[in-house]
DNA sequence: ATTATCTATAGATCTATAGATAATGC
DNA sequence: ATTATCTATAGATCTATAGATAATGC
């Protein structure tokens, strides 16, 4: 029954990819350890000398989740590095991520969710949706700004929005319309003029 | 025990106020069916004579809830009817909004959770969001657009995503800065040319 | 007579813990 | 000897149903 600590560290790390797709497709509350584990191929007595306790593995999860996502958009933009926000926005604004809820971004499908957490799965949120904000700011490069990432945090905003309402209809074309318009909508920000940071007025 | 037709209607409308708020609140999930009776001063037992099942009720009360965040972008706007766009920009991208998940816009507070639901609670996410683009696209007319809400549909998925993000991370300065780079990128959007409503390129 | 609500409960599931087992690691 | 995982279970909670009760509505 005993296995080797290697094997006991590999099979930790498994339950947290496991949980981190589960999570994403189901919710934190919308799916129980003994699914999470049975994913993993463990049963989920050998759950507690692995985790502190279910929120500590959200907590490993979301980030584990938001590591993985930071990786498809490098993945993304080393595939097209000629236009990298183009390449970004081409899977992310794509009915394609709009349906892979288990393998697509963690801010949209447990954003709503995340609010309710505690600090460290909201810390494991904060590093990933700081990893997006660097990469898009390096992207939309702002001048002469003082706030060199307002841009970078509207242009965020919109493509997270856009997938979260594009999921949350049943009209199939009001779904398409919200990727496309936030994919132009996108574009026509990146091309705007400085994006102020203070509260406006 | 057995109270008037007119009283029991009353209560059913109770439930589903109350139902609205808390599952906004606690997630789909994240709350029974004993709690959400005990908020309407019921237990638990007189369910099933008001609603199918709980997924009935989730989908009651997003209908609920949906109505009651465009009657208070109505509000909003009744009040400052000269500059409705920044009336609605001003408390939706607040920090008081961000705080006040309970009453807050629904998009925001169930958004994630929606897009697991069955089809009559996405129908009611749907008659709300369109709701909120009719009153957008009356704000940011665009003159002779074969899509005359493809920049109203950018503009929600803003504000939605700012939002959902000023809730997902602990750092307070970080948070006000999604909430402002929203507020910002929403002007700087209404006031941009026409956003196309097909896919780039 | 009907019925809105109540108490009680069935049956499933949830998180977490306890003790047994069998392999590892010293 | 230690320990990673297993089976089993405690105690709470979940959705849903059943039958009792007491008031309404005919």
């Amino acid at each position: 029954m005993r296995v080797s600590r290697i094997q006991a560290e590999e099979n930790r790390q498994t339950v947290i990819n496991v949980a981190s797709r589960l999570f994403r497709e189901h919710g934190f509350d919308g799916i129980g350890l003994k699914d999470l584990m049975k994913g993993a191929g463990l049963t989920q007595g050998a759950f507690y000398k692995q985790f502190a306790s279910k929120e500590d593995l959200a907590a490993q999860a979301s980030r584990r989740a938001l590591e993985s996502a930071a990786d498809r958009w490098s993945a993304a933009v080393a595939a097209k590095p000629e236009n990298p926000l183009g390449a970004v926005i081409d899977f992310y604004l794509s009915t394609g991520h709009r349906e892979e809820m288990m393998d697509g971004c963690p801010v949209v499908a447990l954003g709503s969710d995340a609010a309710r957490q505690g600090v460290e799965v909201k810390a494991s949120f904060e590093a990933g949706i700081n990893e997006y904000l660097e990469m898009l700011a390096s992207w939309v490069g702002e001048a002469d700004d003082e706030e060199p990432s307002a841009k970078a945090k509207a242009i965020l905003s919109m493509m997270v929005g856009a997938v979260v309402l594009s999921r949350a209809v049943n009209d199939e074309q009001l779904s398409k319309q919200f990727l496309d318009a936030g994919a132009n909508g996108v574009l026509t920000m990146s091309s705007a003029g400085n994006v102020r940071q203070e509260p406006p007025q």
